[in-house]
DNA sequence: CTAAAAAATTGACCCACATCAGGACAGGTC
DNA sequence: GACCTGTCCTGATGTGGGTCAATTTTTTAG
């Protein structure tokens, strides 16, 4: 967790983390309708965040890795309304709400944490919003893979190759397609030699190719 | 606000609101791009909030009225990332987020209030993703109408007539649809007698009709 | 090792929605 | 009144991605 703290505060937050837990790969760290108790923040491992409507369809909201927080969604009615399912398999920090809500009204640092997190949430899904209310499926997929590479970048690893932790199919419920639609894409970007793909080893060969398609412009890698 | 303080409790939320500001129906309370100090907690009037990619496409990514909170997508990075636009002449409490931190370090039930309304756009979020990611056109806006005619009912409004303060194309960018498709949907249902449709007077008709098109059953209205 | 299940690819066809275009109907201004 | 201008409706046509289906590859279980 990237923020800045004193020693004496980060003693504090040693106190906010009540235990660990592991998550076996496919197995829910909460699910919907479970009671809300704590947020989860992963130390290692990947997740994923689904919802479902009544009549059975989900949609996945998110892949989360290590670094980022889960289960903010149960604060607002003490409930859970997502399910979060380990891709594999994962170790969490529990940390009670009561205890966050608690140190954070001592430690101001730990508060307005608090609050970035839960804002960046909101601009993350906005921007999910505008990528499934008006990008092609092009778009998406690649929007998608820049995100994630950019993310893991960002967590020591290397900028141009990746694994994927899911199927095409959660990556087509995330992105708002169908699996063979994003299979189709795939292929698609390896003609052109934008990646290479092999199962779910992805190298990128052309970071520049995939940020015209996100980002259309006349000039097509011009200014 | 709907939540449960004490009388000395309230004295502080008013010292939360440092001014009320009146914005003119098509101007802006706050724009993309714009340093953050401040949630705004509606009074009185109708509010868009949208997203712009970088090529000019933008998205709707709700619609906000009397009593809602906007402004949270500015904590994260001290500046806003969406527009906040008045669909009618409007009146907001301006909340200086500082005294919002402040005061909710020493009033418990502000804190959780404050942590509420953050997660509740979170799970609001989700419910739209799902929507953009899986829904038909009908199932879309019938989601829309059921969502705003819930909304207005719980301030005392009609639960089957109400009057469409934006646009169909600001309904279309916030369905991912194109304002044509609204148009005919709305015509459709009008034909099958579902609603009655007058410019953006809207009267429903029949609203377990439209909880059918939502959620599809076998049994088509049977329990 | 083999068997079976899950995941991924690819092709053929189709449909829901987008696109393009023409026109109707406000609500405002002079 | 006449004249905009923005909004909305509706028809004709096109297409991106969905659907259905066959096959291959990979993973898991025994």
């Amino acid at each position: 967790m990237p923020l800045g703290l004193s020693e004496e505060e980060l003693d504090l937050i040693d106190d906010m983390v009540a235990a660990r837990r592991t998550v076996k790969r496919g197995s829910l760290l909460f699910r919907n309708g479970e009671k809300f108790t704590s947020l989860y923040a992963i130390r290692t491992g990947f997740f994923k965040t689904c919802v479902a409507s009544e009549d059975g369809r989900d949609q996945v909201t998110g892949f989360q890795m290590a670094g980022e927080v889960v289960g903010l969604d149960g604060i607002v009615n003490d409930y859970h309304t997502c399910d979060a399912v380990a891709l594999e398999d994962a170790e969490v920090c529990v940390m009670p709400f009561d205890r966050i809500e608690e140190l954070s009204r001592a430690v101001n640092s730990l508060q307005r944490h608090v609050h970035k997190i839960m804002s960046r949430e909101i601009v993350r899904e906005h921007g999910v919003m505008l990528l499934l209310g008006s990008m092609r499926a092009e778009e998406r997929l690649a929007t998608f893979l820049l995100n994630l590479v950019q993310r893991l970048h960002a967590r020591g690893f290397s900028q141009s190759e990746l694994i994927l932790r899911m199927t095409r199919e959660e990556i087509g419920s995330f992105l708002g397609l169908k699996l063979e639609t994003v299979s189709r894409t795939f292929s698609r970007f390896a003609e052109e030699g934008i990646v290479e793909v092999k199962q779910r080893h992805v190298r990128i060969l052309n970071t520049d190719a995939l940020k015209d398609i996100v980002n259309p412009k006349s000039g097509a890698g011009t200014a």
